[in-house]
DNA sequence: GGCGTTAGTGTTTGATATACAGCATTTTCT
DNA sequence: AGAAAATGCTGTATATCAAACACTAACGCC
């Protein structure tokens, strides 16, 4: 314990939680583990920082290893150094969460196939995941509910041509919460972010509804504008009445 | 670059944003550096993080070693790791921001007084602080205004009895804008957070005001019952015109 | 007792959120 | 060809909340 070199004797990664969405179900991409410790359990991917590289550039090269995609949205939520958290040092761990389209890859296609699955993300919550890997999902699923609702990150999840049930499904998944279809519409469209693109679902065995793209040129400038992007999560009006009245007691 | 043991030539750190409100004024506790490098600037106060020793436990001894005070609000917000951002190694730090109560203590008493200044925090956005200071602090102060407005606790900043008047004014002061007295009293109190303690100022060349208490068990009541606090920088009427027209387009 | 200063209070109006149901369009099946 | 199945799509009435705004009350000081 003497000398500064002790504090040289750490290391720090980063872990990331990388959701995405498909089948109507919030997914997050786990990696089993094939040595010790916790040989055989699901963790999230995650690697040491190299020493001439930035947090997110590793962030990044960390989700480009495994999913081959470059330009996905990554957020840094935070960071984790319990003294224990890591059996073989003292390792610190930036967490980031990030939103891929799962249809942008396959990843039977790659080597790892067998040992990289998508899991539902609440079954991950209560699965035993390796290190602390628990509250790390939990932070950044928090963290996805609460950055959903107030930026326009959903699309982020969806293939670039959506329609508005899709878009409502993600935020129902994401929120935990049934919303109200023409309430919804009417609030998403009243922002006029999406483009119109005159164009219909095909090979849907019902009618088919029309498809939508995110503007995010239009987004930035409202935003510069004072525009701030919301999406509540519905608050029944029963409800609404309960916590009045324990309010006014 | 052989072998694992590059990894643990790095060392970890936190700074704190301490923050406090005087006089109307919202500020934070900064050191004059009195080493190189950037010797004579004004930091954040910090310390790396020792080896048995947890980031908020560093974060907490930081801060008592500064003021003396152990039972403050804390809050991790954001990891800053740039490759270059110290200049004599691989540094990364963890950010934190604290919220003070300015009468809790006395800087003169301590044998810092002189390297320790509380300083208003727009003057030190814009003056030249030390390491990557200046986006640390702007993060922070970002978290702050964004917190504030969504949980209870501009109350840390405020001595235990406090006027409405005085609320209001750091309300002010963190968002900087201007906020309408009467709706800004009629919301605070409908969400009966507050006690009356049934007692006046004193000292005061005026009519004194009343001074209420931070009902923190009630807030944790109401809080299980799905409330959630809010305080909203006011849109003004015609800004919000401008908007809708905008998006009319 | 009058002046200076801050405390304290309600109402009207406009905007936004909520609740809610039926017809339209397409495929598929017989 | 027609019926059935599935999802798409649309508007209004009501309740709640936010915004704007100005005067009287209480105290200290001179």
């Amino acid at each position: 314990m003497n000398g500064d070199n002790n504090f040289f004797k750490s290391a720090f990664s980063v872990d990331n939680v990388i959701f995405g969405f498909d089948d109507g179900d919030l997914k997050v991409l786990l990696i089993k583990r094939g040595a010790a410790p916790f040989q055989g359990l699901w963790a999230l991917p995650g690697d040491l920082v190299y020493p001439s590289e930035d947090l997110d550039t590793a962030a990044y090269r960390v989700l480009e290893e495994l999913t081959g995609l470059k330009k996905v949205y990554l957020e840094q939520v935070h960071t984790f150094g319990a003294v224990d958290r890591h059996p073989l040092g003292r390792v610190i761990t930036i967490a980031y969460f990030s939103l891929v389209k799962i249809s942008d890859f396959t990843l039977t296609a790659s080597s790892f196939a067998q040992n990289v699955e998508w899991h539902n993300v609440h079954h991950s919550l209560q699965s035993s995941l390796a290190f602390d890997h628990n509250i790390i999902l939990k932070t950044c699923f928090d963290a996805l509910i609460h950055r959903v609702r107030v930026r326009p990150i959903g699309f982020e999840l969806l293939p670039p041509k959506f329609t508005l049930t899709e878009l409502q499904h993600l935020y129902e998944a994401i929120l935990s919460s049934d919303l109200d279809k023409r309430n919804f519409r009417k609030k998403i469209l009243s922002m006029s972010l999406l483009m119109d693109l005159d164009e219909l679902q095909e090979g849907v065995p019902h009618r088919p509804a029309k498809l939508y793209k995110f503007n995010k040129d239009r987004y930035h400038q409202l935003e510069a504008h004072g525009f701030s992007f919301e999406v509540k999560e519905s608050k029944k009006k029963d409800k609404k009445k309960q916590l009045a009245e324990l309010i006014a007691q």
